[in-house]
DNA sequence: CGGATTTGACCTGCGC
DNA sequence: GCGCAGGTCAAATCCG
């Protein structure tokens, strides 16, 4: 605008020669004064537009941070909708697997139908098996009380299975068993399948209650002082036998479910079954530890192993002991397979302490070996485990603490007045 | 008087 | 189903 002005003053300036200086001049100082003007409106335009410049800056700067707002917004929501596809991903892998569980589920409770269903089968085949095999030596064992396991052996090795290949096998491996198997299929069937282990606990611990250990002593007593406290609930008649069987409950501790029986003249039958469940004095320790480590061999002779087998080195030296000694005898009478311990020689022979000592180092490996390879035993088998361990010469001292507690408890018997001592009986129900 | 023992009744399992 | 034998209970009795 200020260069339009200044030319239409230049054009009239030409018109007028004579003053021309002074127009000139006059010229000159307004052109001066416009170009003051110009220069104050440039700077003025300058100024504003530094102004505006300085503004438009601001608002850059404004919209720069507001854009980057926006992109940091747009991220946020970039990574929400990120993390939601995500989430909305491991819903549906969940709801998968889901799925997938129910359908093993199915297939495991189908697994498990099929299962019991072949167990049923195995159970009732080997029952058929048994009912083969194993009937004559229980019949023997019915007739005559006790089994002589080498006797069953030798049944068992004159008369082999007609039964299938496994069967026989089983018998060729495990000779003197039979027998028990027979009273165990006959009894207890489910201890003939190794697979059904939890059962087989519960069945194992049911027989352990019912396992009876008989001692056999001569006492003029009516009943065995070994340091328990026992209480006379009963007394029956038994047949064929004059003299009455006497029942017995441990008094030490209310609910102890030990007891006996006794009937007899000069040899005092002390049948114990199942355990104390308190703590006992040291003078009932050794015949509980007795009777409770001759159950559980009995009852370990009855168990199958961890492979399905039975380890048949104990029921035959069992029989060993039994053919040679008539101290460890195994009864498969009904209704509870027994062990009898035959201390009558101890007691009427007092000076063969040898014998003593030769009769229970048989009895010790039994024990032993048993002890060391079941984890499962009880407490009171554990210590009797820990006796034999800790002392080599265990038997010694378990002979001289079982004849030392039923002499000493009855160092005398010329007293006449007892002459029915008993067949006693620790029943445990 | 309280605890232990005796004894007859009752229950249960098993064989016939 | 019935009878028998073994085992348990509980009231009566005994004893220190």
């Amino acid at each position: 605008m200020a260069a339009t002005c200044n030319d239409a003053i230049a054009v009239g300036d030409d018109s007028t020669a004579s003053h021309s200086n002074s127009l000139v001049m006059s010229f000159s100082k307004k052109r001066l004064a416009l170009h003051e003007v110009d220069f104050f409106a440039q700077n003025n335009k300058k100024k504003s537009q530094h102004d505006h410049d300085h503004d438009h800056d601001a608002q850059t700067v404004h919209c720069i941070e507001l854009n980057e707002d926006i992109t940091g917004r747009n991220r946020s929501i970039k990574k929400y909708g990120d993390e939601r596809n995500e989430l909305a991903a491991m819903l549906a892998e969940l709801h998968d697997m889901n799925a997938e569980n129910h359908r093993l589920r199915e297939l495991v409770d189908q697994v498990n139908n099929d299962y019991n269903a072949l167990h049923m089968q195995l159970i009732k085949l080997m029952k058929t098996q048994h009912s083969h095999g194993g009937d004559q030596a229980i019949e023997k064992g019915k007739k005559e009380g006790m089994i002589d396991l080498m006797e069953s052996n030798t049944v068992q090795a004159l008369e082999p299975t007609k039964d299938n290949s496994s069967k026989a096998r089983i018998i060729e491996e495990k000779p003197g068993e039979q027998a028990f198997q027979g009273w165990l299929s006959n009894k207890v069937p489910r201890l003939n399948s190794f697979m059904d282990h939890v059962d087989q606990a519960s069945e194992t611990m049911s027989i352990i209650k019912k396992a009876r250990v008989s001692v056999r002593t001569r006492s003029e007593s009516s009943m065995i002082a070994d340091g328990c406290q026992w209480r006379k609930y009963g007394q029956k008649m038994a047949k064929g036998n004059p003299c009455p069987r006497a029942y017995y409950r441990c008094t030490m501790c209310t609910g102890c479910p030990v007891q006996r029986c006794g009937e007899d003249k000069s040899v005092l039958i002390n049948t114990y079954e199942g355990q104390h469940n308190h703590p006992l004095p040291p003078t009932a320790m050794a015949m509980a530890s007795t009777t409770s480590a001759a159950a559980s061999m009995l009852l370990s002779g009855s168990m199958p192993s961890a492979d399905g087998l039975i380890n048949p080195s104990i029921l035959q030296s069992a029989a060993f002991s039994s053919s040679h000694n008539n101290m460890a005898t195994l009864s498969a009478s009904a209704p509870f397979p027994t062990i009898t311990l035959d201390l009558t020689q101890q007691s009427a022979t007092n000076s063969s302490s040898q014998l003593q000592k030769d009769q229970l180092s048989l009895l010790a490996p039994l024990l032993s070996e048993k002890f060391m390879s079941d984890p499962s035993l009880t407490d009171t088998v554990n210590a009797a485990t820990a006796a034999i361990t800790a002392d080599p010469n265990f038997t010694s001292a378990l002979v001289a603490a079982i004849t030392s507690i039923i002499g000493t408890s009855h160092p005398n018997n010329n007293n006449g007045n007892y002459n029915t001592s008993g067949d006693q009986q620790c029943n445990n129900s």
